[in-house]
Parts: C-alpha cells; sequence; structure tokens
DNA sequence: CGTGGAGTTGAATACGATCAACACCGGTGG
DNA sequence: CCACCGGTGTTGATCGTATTCAACTCCACG
C-alpha cells in the first residue's frame, strides 16, 4: 500500500486527505505465484496495480497455447480492459508469474480517483496515450520484423522482465516458440562470439 | 467542419460558444489520394480528424516494405502518437488512400479542450481505452491467428473499409503478402462453394 | 534421491515469402 | 477512339523461416 502511495505522489500532486478517501475504494492483496487472478469470461471490474512481484496477461488459442499480451512488474497495471473499463467478459487470463503484492481497483477507483484528484486524469491519459504507443510499435514489430529482431528489442526495452520470467514466456511474449527462441539465442551468441 | 462539430456533440455535451472557441485551435484541409501528411523524422505535433475520406498510418521496414498501423475512415481520428501527444519525431507515415476531407488538430487544441470542456476529458479517455482494447486484440490475434483466421476477423471487424481499400492494403495491414491474400481468399470461396 | 518443468538440439514438416509471369482493368495521351 | 501504361490482383514454382514432434539434459524442489 505504501508503494502504491507513492506511485500515486510520484505521479500527481495527491494530499493525504485525497488518498484516505481513494484508499477505501481499494483493497490491497497478496497472491503467489501461479494464482490465476482473472479468466476469460469473467465479468469482474477488477483491475490491479504491482507493489511487488509480476503478473501476466495472456491469452489462449483453440489448442491451448498461451500468448502472451502483457507483462507487469512493480509499479504497473494490468487487468482485462473489457472486463475493467466496459463492463464486458474478460477474454484473457490475467495470473501471477513472481510471487505479488497489488492493489486490486475496481472501475468506481477509477471514476472517483478523477473526481477525488483532477490531476490524476491527466496523469491517466498521459498513461494511456503511452500504452497506447507502446502497443502501435509492438504491432509494427509484430508485421515488420523478423523473430531475431523483436528479440533484441525486447531485451533492449524490458531487460528486467527478461531476467525475470521463464525463456518460454519471452517466447510467448515475441509470437515464436520456445524452440525458435532457443535457437535465436544460439545464433546471436555465435555472432557475437568473435564480440 | 460541421462533420466535426456534430462528432464532438454526439459524444459531448459541447455548447455552440465552447466550439467557438475550441473551433479557433483547428484548422480544416482537404487532401487529394496519396498525399502524405505525415513522415518519420517530422517533428509537428499534428493529429487528424477525418471528416471524409479515409487515410492510413504505416511503417517501412529497412527492404521498403510497408506494414499497415491503422485505417481512419470517417469520424476516426489518426496520427502519430509520440508526434502528437509525446513531442518525438514521428515514426510513421499518415497519408490519404481516398480524397480526404480533415481536421487539423494539435497539442494544444487536445489540451485547451479538456480545459474549456470537461466531460470531453471523459470521452477522450473513453476513446484512449477502446483503442487500447482494439489494439491489445489486434496483438492477440497477431500472435495467436493464422492468416485466414485474421482475413476473416478483419472483415468481421471493418467490413467498410475492407470494401475501400485496395486487397495489398488489407494484406499489409493483416501482415501477410497480397500474394498470400489472394490465395487465402481462393481457398476461402473454395470452402464456401458448396454454400 | 526422483520427479517434472525448462531449456536445448535434431529431423521432418508446413506455412507463408519470394520471384516471376500474366490477366485485368482505369486512366492518359496520341 | 484506341493504344499504351502502371498499378492491382492472380497463379505457379521455389525457397526459407519458424513449427512440430521427439529425445535428451539440467536443475529446482518435493
Amino acid at each position: 500500500m505504501t508503494v502504491f502511495k507513492k506511485y500515486l505522489q510520484d505521479h500527481t500532486p495527491i494530499t493525504d486527505e485525497q488518498f484516505e478517501q481513494l484508499s477505501r475504494e481499494v483493497t490491497p492483496r497478496s497472491y503467489p505465484k501461479g494464482r490465476i487472478l482473472v479468466k476469460p469470461g469473467d465479468t469482474s471490474d477488477n483491475g490491479y496495480f504491482v507493489s511487488k512481484g509480476l503478473l501476466r496477461a495472456y491469452a489462449t488459442d483453440e489448442k491451448g497455447k498461451e500468448h502472451i499480451i502483457q507483462f507487469a512488474p512493480e509499479n504497473w497495471w494490468i487487468g482485462d480492459r473489457g472486463a475493467m473499463y466496459f463492463g464486458e467478459p474478460a477474454t484473457f487470463y490475467v495470473d501471477v508469474v513472481e510471487d505479488a503484492e497489488v492493489v486490486v481497483v475496481n472501475r468506481n477507483f477509477m471514476d472517483r480517483a478523477q473526481e477525488i484528484c483532477p490531476a490524476y486524469a491527466r496523469y491517466n491519459i498521459y498513461l494511456l496515450h503511452n500504452t497506447a504507443r507502446h502497443m502501435q510499435q509492438r504491432i509494427a514489430s509484430l508485421l515488420a520484423a523478423t523473430a531475431e529482431e523483436r528479440y533484441l528489442s525486447f531485451i533492449h526495452m524490458y531487460p528486467n522482465v527478461m531476467l525475470r520470467v521463464p525463456q518460454l514466456m519471452v517466447a510467448s511474449y515475441l509470437g515464436i516458440t520456445p524452440e525458435t527462441l532457443s535457437r535465436v539465442r544460439k545464433e546471436l551468441a555465435r555472432k557475437n562470439f568473435g564480440k
């Protein structure tokens, strides 16, 4: 919870009193690795702020293969947007990759936050533009780049995540199989052997 | 411009006076098919509302191949988010697919719109969540679905766009070559021949 | 210990890309 | 009015990248 407060204070001029009001709308929770917080079909409007640990969102195809949409380490938000914001049944899973402490918020929190603290609305818009921009770039990279290029740009963009999740999840995020990622890494090691 | 006014009125309770103020910040323009409005490296903060016609945003790879990020028919917004909102050099092209009438807005417009009309901030957030949700689904589909599945979901989601742009642009949007799309269509026609 | 998940490697396969040829317009200019 | 032209779409043959399936190693964890 203190992490959450610090996060808010870092990004928006929120008073202690305002935080008090807001914190009534949220519930801090701890979840162990492997716990599934959201699954397709769920109709909860929960969103999750990660204070500690690492979460992921993923979809599964008809063959049961997982495809990772997003990782969320400390100070990130995660959730199924359709469910959180639009009240639709969720289409993704959200689960815990590393034992996590999260702050659970619901739709009401987001509305209240904007009333209570107008500056929060501005920051929220900033955040949304930012995620939109990153998703655009990811789309561009899925359309244009090879497996190797995508891998390099991933380790450049999210070096910490890269070190904290198993390789098969990185592969799933990149849209390739674990075997292919293994070979890509081998090939890169070979290339860079002569420095 | 009347299209733009109607668009705003449809989505937010804006008064004529407020619209007057806002319209000072924007400039309506007409552009012919083929005109390039933004190219990588540009540092303008222009965004475009499409009143008529059809625009697209695309990136090019080192081989000069185009990869379409987004189509924007009537009543859609388009622009390079990094340039519009973050003041970075653009990374995408924006050009005109069908002779278009657009309303050009800049960063200042977006800030002013929120001051002048608080309800606009709410609608803007809604819009951002919506585009984020759609981009997430597109990412999921690029990760999980075959060429054929992506094509079917595209014509289901954007039937009008599908009819208005050349096939090679649809292919580019789907992340496949025009040849492959042609074969996918042929195969679908064969399958559905027996109804 | 031993068990199961993660990572690696190999061989065969499949899907889409590439290269090339050609048909089909729609527009332009002679 | 027609000949020409460039861009679009189709089809075929070949190629390449990543997938699939399988076997094996290596740990972390019970």
